[in-house]
DNA sequence: CTCAGTACCTGGTTGC
DNA sequence: TGCAACCAGGTACTGA
């Protein structure tokens, strides 16, 4: 489901729902989506009597603080969080279950039951995996052109599979990829080390735009995505290529093709991007 | 080391 | 209608 601006969406609606509220149990359905600890019942452990402090992100990363502990969630392709009164019957895909002591739950719900949860001890999560293998997100200050094309210049694969790559810029999935790339005007097949300094930066600054746009219109909604106030995003109004094979391109016409690059769905314009 | 392929899951859509 | 194959906002692991 989601990239940067869906779960930054996520952030901040569900802040509003939590925050403060302190976790009296946890129940966990599906173990694997808990990575760590490595047993279930040693994270139910970590999360009783845990008050929420605040609620940042890094790439498609949720970092949940609490008094001792961060909780880093990743949603995958369908995860989604809710807050239930506690006697709301369960969904049939809520996975794990954190009871608030305001007799609400928070729920965990995940069709494919990809999604991924980590304790940490709080503040050492950023120097832990996942976390520390990612990137700059595509707004923050270190995300230079120096350094991006540099990234560039160190790889044969396609520029697709670099924005796809989250230890290069963090954030990017496959609708912003495809985004990006339209806006920039660059063919998603091209080799990134072959992309002139002046391409990099029209990729860069793509990127920025795109997401930042996202961002403003709570996300992109394609088919079931929604905030933790079970709201869609509008940003699919403004897509370009995702989604619009044969479709005539807005620059200027030529239907939109999807072939496959890195194995990904990839669509774009043959004439506007090179 | 780099990178392509595959595994992890379920459900909706497509095509015979 | 039935059913197999394919596809999906993602990442971690394997092994060439």
């Amino acid at each position: 489901m989601p990239e940067l601006p869906e779960v930054e969406t996520v952030r901040q609606t569900l802040r509003q729902l939590v925050l403060n509220k302190k976790v009296t149990d946890v129940t966990v359905l599906w173990e694997n989506i808990i990575k760590l600890p490595l047993e279930s019942e040693a994270f139910r452990q970590e999360l009783i009597g845990q008050t929420f402090k605040e609620i940042n992100r890094k790439g498609k990363f949720l970092i949940i603080e609490f008094d001792d502990i961060s909780m880093v969630s990743h949603l995958r392709m369908e995860g989604k969080y809710g807050v239930y009164p506690a006697e709301e019957p369960m969904k049939k895909h809520t996975h794990v279950i954190f009871q608030l002591d305001d007799g609400t739950e928070l729920r965990y719900n995940d069709v494919r039951k990809f999604g991924t949860m980590h304790v940490f001890k709080k503040g050492e999560e950023i120097n832990q995996k996942p976390l520390s293998l990612l990137g700059p997100d595509p707004f923050d200050d270190s995300f230079t052109l120096d350094y991006f094309y540099n990234r560039l210049q160190k790889t044969q694969r396609t520029i697709k599979a670099v924005l796809l790559d989250q230890s290069i810029v963090a954030g990017l999935g496959n609708i912003y990829v495809d985004e990006t790339l339209f806006r920039a005007g660059v063919h998603p097949e091209r080799k990134a080390n072959l992309l002139s300094r002046h391409q990099a930066e029209s990729v860069r600054q793509a990127a920025i735009d795109t997401i930042e746009e996202a961002i403003q219109q709570g996300g992109t909604t394609i088919r079931s995505y929604v905030n933790s106030q079970g709201q869609i995003g509008m940003f699919q109004q403004r897509l370009f290529v995702y989604g619009k094979e044969e479709e005539p391109c807005k620059s200027c016409g030529t239907p939109i093709e999807k072939i496959k690059v890195s194995n990904r769905g990839t669509h774009y314009c043959r004439h506007c991007q090179q």
